[in-house]
DNA sequence: TGTACATCAGTGAACGCGCGTTCACTGATGTAC
DNA sequence: TGTACATCAGTGAACGCGCGTTCACTGATGTAC
């Protein structure tokens, strides 16, 4: 081949990212994966992987950074369309799950990676949830949905939230993504588990704990 | 060496199984691991391996045998040790806390095969899940502490108690098992999730949902 | 606008090494008579 | 109790292969004057 070289910048990085990605969501497990074998699945030569990445740990942290933007775009699509109170978690549960299916490698990486093998890839998971469950705790503050619940029990309140998510996530991933009934069973149980947090954190003063 | 042969039966199965745990408590992935290099670790010559195990998926299958020993000890130490129900969670999670530590190997096995590369491993671990949360079901029954609610609101909320308790596990393997302070905090938080779910579900039935 | 040069992303050949797996062999233990 | 034999867990040598990594090279693009 060698037809054309140097295309658009960046374009064989990008190769190199979605074929980890492709085999991680084929069910490797991103910590087995090895630097010729990305390379094969991306169609490009052994060594062109060091022109982007030191090693393949480097390669998972610039896909933190990315599956951050995943998040985001999330997070942006259900406060749009997150009107009505009342429909709020139904909804939420609702977009969550289109996301993954729409993104299943990402997320099957991001569930690989909060028990990785790097230490870095781990803390720039976390650091997402934190930064996930804080947007969570302005929007409810927004929405005047806490009124009663201060900052640190608002806090508690949404990390726990997403701490259930993103369990569920690992739920969702075991299953077909065409297993329609099974992933209805998950939006069912998960909406339902936020309910309850909702409900704890609704009478959580009245118990003077 | 080889001074003697056939030892005790079973010898070098523990340590070959030992050594994989050996090696995933010092943060390796288990999915990462060679055959070479468990044997290695074990002090064992590598054709040892394939007198026990077929591969290393199957070690992994055997290993979530053990780990299900590991929870039900667990489980048979905190059914002797909370008596008063009003001390239930604060003892429970520091019993949780303290076999965490007694048997750190496990969990970081336990913690990575959720979103492990074996489908196998996954649902052996996943299922030790459920029959805790089941377990759990039976004992507050037993203790009378779920009298309002019905048998699938009780099981919903067993299970959102092991789903919580299992994600501190990564929260408390992320640190270090001597960072006393962070370990509290830990400790802490996870009560006060579990305190909430109780309320939640304490409250649950009077929401109407 | 044209020319010279630096930079940079791609290439293919080559390296030494550790991997998984097989094989035939050894000697201790358990079992049948 | 003694003997013959099957079984089984250990051993060490050997295999071919794919791995990560290095190297020198190529040619397109960007930049200075």
């Amino acid at each position: 081949m060698a037809e054309r070289q140097r295309r658009k910048p960046g374009e064989t990085r990008d190769k190199l990212m979605n074929a980890a990605l492709t085999l991680v969501g084929k069910g490797r497990h991103f910590a087995s994966l090895g630097i010729r074998e990305v390379t094969r699945q991306a169609g490009v030569v052994p060594t062109s992987f060091y022109r982007h990445f030191r090693n393949m740990d480097d390669l998972g942290l610039q896909l933190v950074d990315e599956l951050g933007l995943v998040l985001r775009r999330m997070m942006r699509e259900a406060r749009e369309n997150v009107l009505q109170a009342d429909k709020l978690m139904d909804e939420s549960v609702g977009i969550f799950i289109s996301h993954v299916q729409a993104n299943r490698s990402f997320f099957f990486f991001m569930a690989q990676g909060l028990a990785g093998e790097s230490r870095a890839v781990q803390e720039g998971i976390r650091s997402e949830l934190r930064f996930f469950a804080s947007e969570l705790a302005n929007d409810l503050r927004r929405l005047r949905l806490a009124d009663h619940l201060s900052d640190a029990e608002l806090e508690m309140t949404c990390d726990l939230i997403v701490r259930t998510v993103a369990f569920s996530l690992t739920d969702l991933l075991g299953v077909s993504p065409d297993d329609d009934y099974q992933i209805d069973q998950i939006r069912k149980r998960t909406t339902r588990f936020l309910q309850l947090i909702f409900v704890g954190a609704a009478h959580w003063k009245s118990e003077g704990t």
